[in-house]
This record gives C-alpha cells, sequence and structure tokens, in this order.
DNA sequence: ATGAGCGTAATAGCAAACTAGAACACTAGT
DNA sequence: ACTAGTGTTCTAGTTTGCTATTACGCTCAT
C-alpha cells in the first residue's frame, strides 16, 4: 500500500479499515487479515499495525479476541455512527478548505462539477 | 494558529501562505512579514517558518532579500499556476476519497449539497 | 500435551519534526 | 561608524513515528 509520508501510516491504516467497512469488504461480525498477515500486506511492522487497531478496537469498530482474531463489530449502531463520522469529516474539511481559498458554497459545488467533467474527459480519452 | 499535529507544521505554513495568497490577503510585490514575527504569530520556532519559506521560494513564489525581508513573486503566472494547483488537488482528494467511500460522482455532488444546505441551517439559528 | 495460529507486550535503535539559543550576513537609516 | 531590522545557518536536545526482534498468552485441532 502506498503511503502520504505527510501523515502518520497508523492512521491511514484506521482510514483503510474504517473504508473497507464502510464500502463492505468487511461486514459486521467479520474476521479481519492477522496481524502479522496485515503486516506484510501493507509492508509495514506489526507494532504500527497494532496502534492502529487499539484506536478501532477503543471505538469500538473491532473487537479483539486474544487467541482467535480480530473482528469487526456485530454493533450496527456504532458502524452506522463511524460511516456517518468519516463521510461527514471528509466533506467538512473540503468545505474548511475551500472557503479559506475564498469561495462560496456554489462556487464550491461548480468546481466539483468542473472536476468530475474533467475527470471523466480525461479517463475517457486513456 | 491552530496546527493538525497529524501533518507537519512546516507543510500547513505552505499552505497558510499559499491560501493568504490566494484570497488577495498577500498581493505580488508584498513584502510578508518577518521571519521572527511569523514565528511569535504562529507561536513556532523560526527554523519551522524557515523551512516552511524555502519551500515556497523553492517554487519561486516567495522571493527572498536577505536583510530586506520576502516578497511575494510579482511573476503572476507563477501565482495562477500555483493558484490552479491548490485547488486542484483539494478537489483531487475529495474526490479520491469519496470514491474511496463507494461513492459514484453523482453522490458526491449530492453529499456536498447536503451538507452545505445542513451547515446553513446550523449556523441560521446558532 | 503439543503445535500452529492468533493477539499482546517490551526492548532497543533510527530518523524526522520541532524547539531553544546563538551566531553570522546583509540593508538602510541615523 | 553605529544600530535596528531583516534573512541565514548551525548546534544541541526532545519527542514522535516506525522498525526489528524477541518473548509471552490464549485458543483450537490433532
Amino acid at each position: 500500500m502506498e503511503f502520504d509520508d505527510k501523515v502518520p501510516i497508523y492512521y491511514q491504516i484506521e482510514q483503510y479499515i474504517d473504508r473497507q467497512i464502510i464500502v463492505g469488504d468487511l461486514a459486521p461480525g467479520d474476521q479481519i487479515p492477522a496481524v502479522r498477515q496485515l503486516a506484510l500486506t501493507l509492508t509495514v511492522n506489526v507494532n504500527t499495525i497494532q496502534r492502529a487497531l487499539a484506536e478501532l478496537i477503543r471505538q469500538g469498530i473491532l473487537v479483539s479476541q486474544r487467541g482467535k482474531g480480530n473482528f469487526v463489530t456485530t454493533d450496527t449502531a456504532v458502524l452506522a455512527a463511524m460511516k456517518k463520522r468519516v463521510i461527514n469529516a471528509e466533506l467538512a474539511e473540503t468545505y474548511e478548505h475551500l472557503m479559506g481559498l475564498g469561495m462560496t458554497p456554489a462556487e464550491m459545488l461548480a468546481a466539483l462539477e468542473a472536476y468530475i467533467q474533467e475527470r471523466k474527459d480525461r479517463d475517457a480519452h486513456d
């Protein structure tokens, strides 16, 4: 996996797992890969994996069972709240940033629409 | 200034100055505050300021004149390119993240619109 | 009971980001 | 000349993130 070296790897792994749950690659109750396997897959140290998981466990998103594995919680309320939080944080960050660039909300929508269109064009003739 | 401790301060300062230029708080040719003054204002060490400025100077966005000060370049082409780059990076990041959350472009626009509306409501009854 | 597979913890070492503080170099006004 | 205000550089030390390595604890199938 490619990491942004401007932000801690353990934090990016947290987000990576959050996303896998949101998208449905990991369902409630699913066992996630073993820490040593994750370390191999993501090419980072076990300690770094552990640090990321510790935070997800603290949040109740994952449940750890010593000797068995780590599992996605079956508490769908927790998962729904997480999803909402993640999406909202993303939109809030974009909003704040673009506002800091002097854009009005209408301009933000227009800019995003233009970006999507431009991207569609680019992807088309590739 | 409040910094996000997940990303290097020097990098956030770079973005901060980029934005001041984009918004117009700093115009082409303007002298920016002295490094020691910036250090006080942003409650950060002079070396950290220097590190941020070094990158902006390298990019040609700022011009340094020893003994006199640091100035915003008068090369408007450089500034225009910077503005475009910053805005595009912001939109690209949002797009990638939301795509990673399984959203389609149409859903992204809808989500942003909903967020803006929600935010308008919230700000209204505050 | 033994072993394979899992989570957990602890140590030691390295590099990056940041801080504090001092010193140096140039410019311009007096 | 001197001084105040600027940028520039360097050294030393702290903290944080990450790595490598080892060891320990629990579970389950055999």
